[in-house]
DNA sequence: GAAACCTATTTCCTATAGGATGTTGCTTTG
DNA sequence: CAAAGCAACATCCTATAGGAAATAGGTTTC
């Protein structure tokens, strides 16, 4: 039957232990990247047929990424890709990572290993480095850096469940529209040291608040994206 | 072939749409309700000729469950129920509820409508009738009825996000040992209506106050559950 | 000219089959 | 008697096939 060849696989990794495994860090990574468009419609066999693998592993992943919040399912229609952010859902997402990441901070800044405080700062030091490169690149870099930076601050939080919860709501976060200039990108390291700063002196207080203030900037400084394209909400469906 | 035949389908309701679905609602409650125990291994063929549906809907809807934190899979050898919350972690469990839903309670008294305050009200008084019943099916409505009033504070909260993120902790709360005395569902009532009080009083910080002390409350109930059975931790795989 | 109906195509959804791997029990040897 | 190696088994994982439903386009009728 010929299904054991030793086949291409050109847009996943190396095997890592699943076929299913891969194939879901490869769907995540294309909607993350807007390469399969928000609101578009997932073909299943295509999506197979593109990553050179049989449609079953594509929908197990696919059933994974709907309890992400990335795809849908319309029960005989197949999945979507998530929508864009509306703005009221955008404003929603910030007011609870204020919530969320003012508490990491906090609790950071209480319990947290000398060793812990001293990642922090180096992680809040090093984004300068990222100040180089071209538009896709450095965008890239910069995003991945500052999502580091903050599931540092969660890891030191000692609360696993938290940590969890912001990852999820991190990925939503990439449903924003995603190529906007990052004017803001010093102001955003100047942040995320005054938040470092506040964690190694074991200020609780000043700690959330610098976070809190941190995400309002950043929200300030996301918010034109809204101005630029058409449809900023959820195109179909809202019947 | 003989693969369209009607078939009794004796463990899941009547077909909703996609077999899938109902798979996932079947397996999901057979887990709540610890009739796969905990830190168990899950024979997918076997599952599968119990609901008499064929492994591949049964697979994809462990995905999903996967994603829920139900189960776990380890890349060869199959998925395995989640084990029962460690002392650890059902601390950090109540310590994250009492963040998100003190914060649910809050911003519910400060922006609810006059109907959503009635309705609020009317389900801190309805929580009186369960008193009656014998053990497991007073025990299952008061567990319900709780889950209800919850939920309601947190969708009249007005953020869609911040109660999807409190249900899917719920789901992890009830990986808690099932049926424990609910000597204190009269402190619960008591509680919750102190709670529906300050909401329909428009007093925030009473609100969130209310539910913090629900909350620190209700964790001390649940605390002696800890000292009945053997191996309260995460009983394998420790390494 | 517009709306409704019918038909054809595409796509999804479920079932079955076969290969690869992990696990378990037994045997053998030091 | 214990430990290591081997073999048989069970289970998972992937691929393929076929039936059912929804969607889209064209045609017909009012």
């Amino acid at each position: 039957m010929a299904q054991q060849e030793p086949r291409e696989g050109r847009l996943r990794p190396a095997r890592r232990l699943t076929l299913t495994e891969d194939v879901y860090e490869s769907i995540k990574t294309l909607v993350m990247d807007h390469i399969l468009p928000p609101g578009e419609r997932v073909n299943i066999d295509a999506l197979a047929r593109e990553l050179d693998v049989s449609p079953t592993p594509v929908r197990e992943a696919l059933a994974r990424l709907e309890a992400d919040g990335l795809v849908r399912k319309r029960p005989l229609s197949g999945y979507t890709t998530t929508p864009l952010l509306s703005r009221a859902e955008f404003d929603d997402l910030f007011d609870v990572r204020q919530l969320l990441e003012g508490a990491t901070a906090g609790r950071a800044a209480t319990h947290a290993s000398a060793e812990a405080r001293q990642r922090i700062s180096a992680e809040a030091a090093a984004s300068i480095d990222v100040e180089a490169g071209d538009g896709y690149r450095r965008h890239a870099a910069f995003t991945a850096l500052d999502a580091k930076f903050h599931d540092l601050i969660a890891e030191v939080s000692g609360s696993p469940l938290l940590r969890d919860t912001i990852t999820r709501l991190h990925s939503h976060l990439h449903l924003h529209r995603l190529y906007f200039p990052v004017a803001g990108a010093p102001d955003t390291n100047t942040e995320h040291q005054r938040i470092a700063a506040a964690i190694v002196a074991g200020d609780a207080a000043a700690a959330t608040e610098a976070m809190r203030a941190h995400l309002s900037a950043a929200r300030e400084r996301h918010l034109p994206a809204f101005d630029q394209l058409p449809t900023p909400g959820t195109p179909r469906d809202s019947a």
